[in-house]
RNA sequence: GCGGUCGUGGUGAAGCUGGUUAACACAACGGAUUGUGGCUCCGUCAUGCGCGAGUUCGAGUCUCGUCGAUCGCCCCA
């Protein structure tokens, strides 16, 4: 017999997790409502040059896309990521006409990437996002930053880190992208091979390097913040100027460039500093894009957005003590005894239709295994079912506390239950 | 794409420098107790050690491959 697993780097959300994942959707969501964004679901897959767009260097575009043709012409891709597909959607329908911008959007589902596993990174893994579109504001900005901060304080995220830096508008990342390329080009062939490759096609990528982060030609590197012409440096200081009146701490890495290569002005990235989330410390990240909408086709109106992940949300949130798993437990356990035919589906039916979360036993099995089942489940109540006593028209109900037990007629089961657990309830409360 | 560690029943796991019946515990199931449990006692539960090949008289133990898990690098949320 073949036998299957689950494909590498993917996971079963087991019934026993996805009460986290509920909860932490409904979370973040009334959090997203609560600043005026409202949901939006895309396509899991998209055309592939929604993602896969000109001059793209980053890594996961170019190397870490789920890419497939159904008949040889037309190439679809699992989205890797969320934004595109919004910023698809707002074009495409139409969204810039609304009267009023920016359009505010929140998404959440699973994202595709195929890199090689590890702690808090998978290949197919959820991402909650948002992203706000239409309009141009230091304020939208920092008000995108502080939604996304209160989420993680809402999981009870204590110790974490906003770094923030500007890129600048087109004319203040061309002039950079000069300057870092003369700069780097005597010594490039110090610099790893991965950096060779991105002076020409992306040298603020060579910033973000971890192999070359120690070699000397680092330490006078040019930085961006001397690059900013006049507007994106009066822009950038509004949007810490936000930052500051929010009373959001952060810190400003001037060597920050994040890598999808769209971002524009502000750009961020919100990182757990203790625990064990190992190398996956980044929480949440984004920034300001000004080009995406145009390049859709789009009028040339700017967009801000950030994503988190879902799977690093949880595992951190449960690292600080957060209980995201309170899922709602049985209250009523039926069990029978000797021959009652369909009676305890009809019985566990009716302590449904009482507003009570009810098991039953369906297989024929020892008293003793049933009461053992009642104490795993955590039920108030037993609701037993007697073949004799049936035979009366009659049921017991024990309380699984006291262990009293009474027998009532089927015609006063419903009010006898009530009373029981309203009892147990009251006590419960006190 | 690169590197480290790991892979034994439903679960947690022992298994020493290869040696013949794969400990122990928990759970489960049955019984002592024919229809009222949670304690106790007894019993049952891996013809097999991720998968495949190799070395050997003999492999859970060694070698190689492969698949997976996990951690790190890269990159990213």
């Amino acid at each position: 017999m073949k036998s299957y697993q689950n494909p590498k780097g993917t996971y079963d959300v087991r019934p026993d997790m996805a009460a986290k994942y509920q909860q932490l959707e409904g979370i973040l969501e009334s959090i997203a409502h609560f600043y005026g964004y409202e949901e939006i679901r895309t396509p899991i897959f998209e055309d592939t040059g929604v993602f896969k767009r000109e001059n793209d260097s980053s890594d996961m575009v170019n190397k870490e896309m789920y890419t497939f043709s159904m008949n040889g012409k037309d190439s679809f891709t699992l989205r890797p990521e969320g934004t595109a597909g919004v910023v698809r959607s707002y074009v495409q329908n139409k969204y810039y006409a609304l009267a009023d911008q920016p359009v505010k959007m929140y998404y959440y589902g699973p994202m595709f990437r195929h890199e090689h596993p590890q702690k808090g990174r998978y290949r197919q893994f959820e991402q909650f996002g948002i992203e706000s579109i239409g309009a141009k504001s230091p304020m939208l900005d920092a008000e995108g930053i502080a939604l996304g901060y209160s989420m993680i304080k809402a999981l009870g995220l204590k110790n974490v880190r906003v770094r923030i830096n500007s890129l600048g508008d087109d004319e203040s990342r061309k002039n950079y992208r000069e300057k870092l390329a003369a700069y780097f080009r005597p010594h490039i062939h110090e610099l790893c091979t991965d950096c060779q490759r991105r002076l020409e096609q992306n040298p603020l990528r060579i910033l973000d390097c971890k192999v070359d982060a120690d070699h000397p030609v680092m330490k006078d590197v040019p930085l961006i913040s001397d690059s900013l012409n006049e507007p994106s440096k009066a822009y950038f200081k509004e949007v810490l100027d936000c930052l500051d009146a929010l009373e959001i701490p952060y810190v400003i890495d001037p060597k920050l460039v994040r890598g999808l290569d769209y971002y524009t002005d502000t750009v961020f990235e919100v990182e757990n500093i203790t625990g064990n989330a190992g190398a996956q410390a980044t929480v949440f990240a984004g920034g300001r894009y000004d080009g995406l909408v145009s390049y859709f086709g789009g009028p040339d109106v700017s967009g801000f957005g950030f994503a988190m992940g879902m799977e690093r949300l949880i595992m951190l949130a449960e690292d600080e003590g957060t209980k995201l798993d309170e899922m709602p437990k049985t209250e009523v356990y039926v069990m029978s005894l000797g021959n009652v035919g369909t009676k305890p589906l009809e019985i566990a039916t009716e302590c449904r239709a009482l507003g009570y979360i009810t098991d039953f036993n369906y297989a024929s099995r020892s008293l003793k295994s049933q009461f053992k089942t009642v104490e795993r489940s955590g039920a108030k109540v037993a609701v037993i079912i007697g073949e004799s006593e049936l035979a009366d028209n009659k049921i017991n109900i024990k309380n699984n506390r006291t262990k009293e037990q009474i027998t009532v007629s089927l015609d006063e089961f419903a009010d006898a239950l009530d009373r029981i657990m309203e009892e147990e309830n009251e006590e419960n409360s006190l």
